[in-house]
DNA sequence: GGCCCAACATTCCGAGTAGTATGTTACTCT
DNA sequence: AGAGTAACATACTACTCGGAATGTTGGGCC
């Protein structure tokens, strides 16, 4: 049903139309700015468009609503996740060190797709109450479980930790949420700012998984 | 400016009759209620006059615009953050275990007062950049600040105890951020049960307290 | 017992917006 | 070259919701 996009080797082709697929992404590019800066609800389906410099007519020929796009932003957004994380469990590390590689990892993809991963965070069991159709409802499920297997990669390494004696983990399901917590508050308070190096990112991305893995004790 | 906050100059006079202040409160209460349920956006006013059995015109009379009640809601929220932590922060006790006083003290309110803090969590800064008038960025803007007073009561004792050598802590700027996100994260997954009793309350509080201060590491 | 005002209820309106229906262009295939 | 169609733009509608203007009521005060 989901068909992967074989993007083109050209970014751009002057003034001619967009090359098919890539239409779809950048809607969902400029859906997330939106939702980002003006809340799901406050961003207008003409704010998207004139992101895109089109109008409504474009994004209502690839999408049948606004939720719709927001359903896509979700699904982007924790595939960027999983694309970032899921290398990293085949490693032949210790656990502790695959735990703190992983969440490093979850650091660095809050960060560089910043503005898809703030909108999933603005109501996702919201707008499940406010959906009104069944078949919504269905979509929002399966994104929750999308999240939660995402999330059970953690656990999992919770728990192979905690077997070898590596991790001292009491409650592996409490563990994993503020685990969980802590990495995507991320997008609460980090600001993207211009002069901003690829080191100094990478370095708080680095000290938040120290922090989140070792907690604050001596 | 003409902002007057109504100084609850004694808090509560038992219960019985409604001193007319009171029913302002109901009216917050309400409101914390629908923003949980339906978001900021979807929860009209009508919904929050329903919820009282009333209609807007109630209101209207005891706020001036919609934004004014979360403002309202938010105010509220933070207040009840610092009546449960504040008395800790001048205990004789290490450093380390008033960090997990704390911290528990601080999930407790999370799920006590649930309507209020997951009302304030969707779209602080978003409603900043969303407001129209400057005297309402003022007011957001200060209560950022509340927030962020809060906030430098952990950070106090993260510094204090790192001083002292009892704690380890390389960021305490990421690690304070660490902190207030795995906690403040609960409200993302905590739900109310009834068959739900207090001590198991207290247990979940207290296990997401120690999972937040010692970490996973042995 | 009339005045006054707080504390609401009722009614109404206009701005803003999701969604639709239709028009237009450019490209492809035969 | 004409038909078909994808990819939009334009124009329009139906509806919601915040906010204000206005009406109503009950209780203190002289």
């Amino acid at each position: 049903m989901d068909e992967h996009i074989d993007d083109d080797t050209l970014t751009d082709a002057a003034e001619g139309a967009a090359p098919k697929q890539d239409s779809r992404r950048e809607i969902i590019e400029a859906a997330a700015q939106c939702f980002m800066l003006k809340g799901l609800d406050k961003a207008t389906m003409d704010d998207i468009a004139d992101v895109l410099g089109a109008t409504k007519g474009r994004v209502y020929h690839h999408f049948r609503s606004k939720n719709a796009i927001y359903f896509a932003v979700y699904r982007q957004a924790m595939q960027y996740c999983f694309d970032a994380v899921t290398p990293l469990i085949s490693l032949d590390t210790s656990n502790i060190s695959k735990l703190e590689l992983m969440a490093h990892a979850h650091a660095r993809v809050m960060m560089d797709t910043l503005p898809y991963q703030r909108s999933i965070r603005l109501g996702v069991e919201v707008y499940l109450r406010g959906s009104t159709t069944e078949a919504e409802r269905a979509v929002l499920r399966e994104l929750i479980t999308l999240r939660n297997d995402y999330e059970n990669l953690y656990r999992e390494v919770l728990r192979a930790g905690v077997a070898q004696g590596e991790l001292d983990v009491p409650n592996i399901e409490i563990a994993s949420r503020a685990l969980m917590g802590a990495l995507n508050g991320l997008v609460d308070w980090y600001r993207i700012r211009p002069d901003q190096s690829e080191g100094e990112r990478d370095a708080l991305a680095r000290a938040l998984a120290h922090a989140v893995v070792h907690g604050t004790t001596a």
